[in-house]
DNA sequence: CGTTAGCACTCGGGGTTGCAGAGTGCCAGA
DNA sequence: TCTGGCACTCTGCAACCCCGAGTGCTAACG
C-alpha cells in the first residue's frame, strides 16, 4: 500500500505526536503544532481517509486519532527517517563501555543499562552464545573430603560450575592431574565427543570419579547446547512502567509479568543477521506482547563456520515508541558488542 | 510495656484480622468472627485504650482500628505463638531442594523462589561469603592470542572470572604452567599475601604476564572481600506488588525501586546470628522501607573461626504481614541453607 | 474539484451531590 | 463494670451535569 506524499506526511506528524505526548492528536492541534498550509478540515478529511486505509484509529468517537500497528509499520518501513547517532552519543556510550566493562559477563547487563537508560524502555540483552558449543578447558576444585567444584569453560568463553559428589575421597592433586588428562582428552570437543573411557590402569575409585566427572560435563554441555539463549539480562523495568500506557496497577501488573526474564527467553522474537528487526503489536505472536513492541539486533560474529558467537540485543517498549531512536540506538549499541567480541575471539579463525 | 491479658487477646485478633483481609477492623466485626464474651461496645473502650497505648491507630475518625509499628512490634515479641513448619511443609520445600539445587549459585535463587512463593512476598538471599577471602585455585584460558580468560575460585566456593589482555601473545600451555605454578605459591593465601614476583628465570614477556594476573586475582580477591554481600537474589517482586497496599501506581512504582537489587544491598538490616530477626516499619533506618518489615536470618557456618562462610536469608513485606509464617519459613530455609554448607564444606574445619 | 467555514453531535474527565454502610464516642441504665 | 442505644462522622460508590476537544457532514467558495 502507497499513501499520497500529503497523507504520508500527515500520518508522519501524527505519529511523532502521538509518540511524544501519549494523547490522541486532533485535527486542529495538527496543523497548529505544525505549519502545514492546510485547515483542520481538510486534515480530518485527508484522516479519514487514512482511517479508511487502516493506518490510523479513533480510541472512541471524538477523539483524535492514534496509530494503528499498521500506521506504526507504515511509519516504520516508508516514512521514518533513518538517523545515525551523534559523536557526542556514541563518545557517551562507548565511554560506559570502556570504563566499567571488565568482565565478559557484565557486557550484557551494561549494554542493557545503556539502553533501558537512553529509550526509556525495557532493553534485553542474552549472553554470548555459540550454535556449536565445545569444550574449551575444566578445573577440578575440591571442596570436602569427597566433593569438588567443576567449572566448566566453554569456547563462547562462558563459564559454568557445578557441585559433584564422590563415592570415594579424592585429593586435590588426583583431582588435578584427572582435569589436566580430561582437558588433553576432551578440549575442543563437543558433548557427542564425550565418551566414559575404559583405561585399566585407574583404581576402581578413580574410575567412578572420572566417569562423574565425564557425565556432569557432557550434561552441562548439552545444556548450554539446548538453551539458544539463556533467559536475558533485563534492565530498565523501572523506565517502561512509567510510561503513560501503564498507568494502571493491574496492567503494570501483566506488564512486570511480561517482562520477567523467564518469559522473555522464549518469546523474543527470531531475528536475522545484520539488520535491525521491528516488531511491532500484533505481529508478535505471543498474546502479552501484542500491544508492545520489539527493536531487535543480533550482535556478535556471524555463523558463518558454524563457530560464530553472538546473542540478541534490544528494546521492548510500548507501540508508542521513537521507533527511530530506538532503531539507531539498538544497533550503536550491537556494533559496541559485536567489535568488543571481535577483540575477544580474536581476527580470524 | 505490658497489657492486660484481655486487652492483648484483643490486640492479637486485631493483628490477625488486618493481616488477613488488609481492612480496618471494627469492633463488631470483632466480637462477630471471634466469639469472644463481650459486647461490641466493651471492645471499643478496650480498643480506645489500646489506642491510648500506641498500639493502634485510625485511619480516620469513624474506621476501624489499625496496628501501629508498636502494635506489630508488641504482637511479634510478646503475642505471636512461635510455630514450626508441619511435616509436610518441611517436605514440600526439601524436596525442591533436592530436585533442583545443582550448583550452587542456584541455591540461593532456589531458597528465593520457595519462600516467595510461599509467603507471597519478596524474598531475598544473599550468596555464601566468607569473611576471610583467600584464593582456592585460579585457571588461565586462552581465547585469542593476546587474550585470556581469567577464573578465579575463592574459599567460599565462588567462580569469578575475567578477561585479561597481555601485551605479548601467549600460549594455552604456557598459561597452564603459570596457572600451575601460580596455584602451587599463592593457593590458600588471601589478597594481602599476594606479591608480584621478581624471579629471575622468566623472559621480560612472561614477566608481564605474571604480573598482571597476579595483579587481577588480588583486586578479584579484595573485591570479594570489600563487600560483606553482593546484590542479594530477588524473587516475588509481583507477589509483593499485589498485596493491597501497593495497589496504586505510583507505590508501585517507589516499591519497585525500593526492592532493586542494588538498592536493597545497602539496606538490608544486620542480622545476628542464631535468631531470625523481624524489624518492622520505621524500625528501618532507610526512608523507602519505613512501612515494610524485614523478617531475616543469618545462614551457613558459624564465624567463629574466621573462616565461616555463610549469607543472609529473609523476606520483605508491608508491615502488614504474616510474622508468624513468615519467621517460621525463613527459620526453615535457613536451616536448609546451613544444612546444605555444612555437607558442601565439610564437616569440620 | 479541492478546500474551507460552520454547525450539530459525541464522548471522556472532573467536579458535585446524595445516599448507604460501617464505625466511633459517649451516656445512661443494668 | 458491662452493655444497649443513639447521634455523629467519614468513605465509597453511583448518578449527574457540564465543559472542552474533537469529529463528520454539508454548503459555499475560489
Amino acid at each position: 500500500m502507497v499513501l499520497s506524499e500529503r497523507r504520508s506526511r500527515i500520518l508522519a506528524f501524527i505519529v511523532d505526536d502521538f509518540v511524544e505526548s501519549a494523547v490522541p492528536v486532533g485535527s486542529q492541534s495538527l496543523v497548529l503544532r505544525h505549519g502545514l498550509g492546510l485547515s483542520s478540515a481538510t486534515v480530518r478529511n485527508e484522516m479519514a481517509g487514512l482511517e479508511d486505509e487502516g493506518m490510523i484509529t479513533h480510541p472512541h468517537t471524538s477523539a483524535g486519532r492514534i496509530p494503528s500497528h499498521q500506521g506504526y509499520r507504515y511509519y516504520v518501513s516508508s516514512l521514518m527517517q533513518d538517523r545515525e547517532l551523534s559523536n557526542t552519543e556514541q563518545m557517551t556510550i562507548l565511554h560506559q563501555f570502556h570504563q566499567q566493562a571488565r568482565d565478559l559477563e557484565q557486557w550484557a547487563g551494561l549494554a542493557a543499562s545503556v539502553l533501558a537508560n537512553s529509550l526509556h524502555n525495557v532493553a534485553l540483552v542474552t549472553q554470548p552464545r555459540t550454535i556449536d558449543v565445545r569444550l574449551k578447558q575444566l578445573q577440578l576444585v575440591e571442596l570436602s573430603d569427597n566433593r569438588a567444584l567443576l567449572v566448566v569453560v566453554t569456547n563462547d568463553a562462558q563459564v559454568h560450575q557445578r557441585v559433584l559428589e564422590f563415592p570415594v575421597a579424592v585429593q586435590q592433586e588426583s583431582l588435578l592431574r584427572l582435569a589436566g588428562r580430561l582437558n588433553g582428552e576432551f578440549g575442543g570437543k563437543s558433548a557427542s565427543d564425550l565418551v566414559v573411557p575404559r583405561k585399566d590402569e585407574p583404581s576402581e575409585g578413580q574410575r567412578q570419579v572420572e566417569s562423574i566427572v565425564v557425565a556432569a560435563v557432557t550434561e552441562m554441555l548439552l545444556q548450554e547446547q539446548a538453551a539458544a539463549f539463556e533467559e536475558p539480562v533485563v534492565e530498565g523495568v523501572r523506565e517502561l512502567l512509567k510510561q503513560p500506557e501503564f498507568g494502571e496497577a493491574d496492567r503494570m501488573l501483566d506488564t512486570l509479568e511480561a517482562v520477567d526474564e523467564r518469559r522473555l527467553r522464549d518469546a523474543i522474537p527470531s531475528v536475522e543477521e545484520g539488520g535491525v528487526a521491528v516488531v511491532i503489536g500484533d505481529e508478535n505472536r505471543e498474546g502479552p506482547y501484542q500491544d508492545m513492541s520489539f527493536v531487535l539486533a543480533r550482535y556478535g560474529r556471524p555463523s558463518a563456520e558454524g563457530g560464530g558467537v553472538g546473542g540478541v540485543v534490544g528494546v521492548l517498549g510500548p507501540t508508542r515508541m521513537a521507533y527511530g531512536e530506538s532503531v539507531a540506538h539498538v544497533r550503536y549499541v550491537r556494533d559496541v558488542l559485536t567489535e568488543l567480541m571481535r577483540k575477544l575471539y580474536g581476527e580470524d579463525e
